[in-house]
DNA sequence: AACATTATTTTATGATCACAGAACGCCACC
DNA sequence: GGTGGCGTTCTGTGATCATAAAATAATGTT
């Protein structure tokens, strides 16, 4: 991970022994993030954010002490962090040595997608029964915002929109167990999706369309409250980009 | 969690300082179950087993220090499994508290079903394309322990052969995927399951009866190699025990 | 004498522990 | 009935240890 990926605090050496116990009390330097949390819990947050945000690359190794240093936490708690991840597919650890984001084989990508096809398709079926009309104008606003951001060739609010998009149906289904599942497939996918960048500057035409047009579906079955419709249309948006041409040769897979 | 739940090691205090050093070396007390592995996944390992054992009851909370004593390991290996666990749903962490099992409502525990249903399902259809005659003659074999199980009303042997018997089916189905996934709502399920033993014993016809039959059109799939009736015959299984009269009222559900 | 191979030291990294600090609940006491 | 002390429990840090990789030195071979 190359240096300044993790949004660290400005303040240098942030979290400095007892920075926590005044968390509270005093506007202190570092802490203000999550003044309450504790510091595993904000490890664990940042970390998750900056590996969804595709900022880790397949096979990169990560060093708990690099880590602890540039997120300016100790290095427990970053440990605990990262083994959390761990168990939850966004890193693996090496034999009995550091941590490594995973490089998936083009068959591992492939039975990833279909386990989001089933989950992800279920959860948009589920909110199309709980969906209100308000939850719908506001998933409106938030495909309004990817498409200025396609407009604007800005990969990464394109994916920080569109991960919100996703995440606000999941959430509307009502279903909390369902959720980390999902989510667990999303920390594996997440080093790849940031490959697909150069698709959407170089090919903006097809993937914008592909992009768009099934999350209008998915909208329209909202409006309808029809869950058939939702979950076919949520399907098609996961294998959407799998058929623009040269996706599968910009993944960074093992050859197997 | 009473006392001799978790199968400490023989000698009381067993990982005292310097233990680990001399595990490799001498023939030690203590370390012996695991001999290369560190602590913490050892002390993992033994958690979720006894959790898929189902000793631990919804709403039971645990502290990290009687864990540690009990399991004769560190405190701080113990914490960074606890909190693995609880990443995966076993526990849940109270607000800046201990740990403490999940209590779940009954819409949560259909939910939990619902998605066993689908994933276990979906794994079974899939195992039905690869398996072999020598994979379904080793099923055949843990059935046959199954049914004696239930014979003699051994539930605990009942339990573990059972698991034994599903995560056979999973592995075959060979998505690594999938199968922790499955392994997060067994975890989140296995404390409700030791309430169905005196199931077991109060009504062995039903039981036994709803939980064969399944188990034998399960293999008849597998022969057959039919995905769709394999995967029919999974969602029967974990849908057969609801069916059972007394079934949910056996369950320690919060009333909502 | 130059190269390759092996042995040794150095360094980097993870794992663990002992200790101290802080939050929360509990109980007694006013 | 409210309030303050006490104990339990989690949380985090620094130091220490073991181990594996890397770098360096040493030695043998052609």
């Amino acid at each position: 991970m190359q240096a300044s990926k993790v949004h660290k605090t400005p303040a240098g050496k942030a979290a400095t022994p007892g920075a926590r116990r005044r968390a509270a009390g005093t506007g202190s330097d570092a802490v203000r993030a999550a003044p309450g949390e504790a510091a595993h819990a904000r490890a664990y947050a940042v970390l998750k954010e900056a590996v969804l945000a595709g900022n880790f690359r397949p096979g990169e190794v990560v060093t708990l002490r690099s880590l602890a240093k540039q997120l300016g936490i100790g290095e427990m708690p970053v440990r605990e962090a990262l083994r959390r991840l761990t168990s939850e597919g966004a890193f693996e650890s090496l034999p009995n040595r550091s941590a490594r984001v995973p490089v998936l084989t083009r068959r591992q990508v492939e039975q990833l997608l279909e386990l989001r096809e089933d989950l992800e398709g279920k959860a948009a079926a589920l909110a199309a029964r709980n969906i209100t009309l308000v939850q719908i104008e506001h998933l409106r606003a938030l495909q309004q915002g990817i498409e200025q951001s396609l407009a604007r060739s800005d990969s990464r609010a394109h994916t920080s929109l569109n991960m919100a998009f996703h995440f606000e149906i999941y959430r509307i289904a009502d279903n909390p167990i369902l959720i980390p599942l999902i989510q667990m497939l999303w920390l594996r996918m997440a080093p790849l999706v940031a490959n697909t960048v150069p698709l959407l500057t170089s090919k903006p035409g097809v993937f914008r369309k592909t992009a768009t047009e099934n999350h209008e579906r998915l909208l329209a079955a909202f409006q309808a409250r029809d869950p058939v419709a939702a979950q076919e249309a949520m399907r098609r948006d996961l294998l959407g980009l799998t058929k623009v041409p040269g996706y599968w040769e910009s993944l960074e897979l093992t050859t197997d």
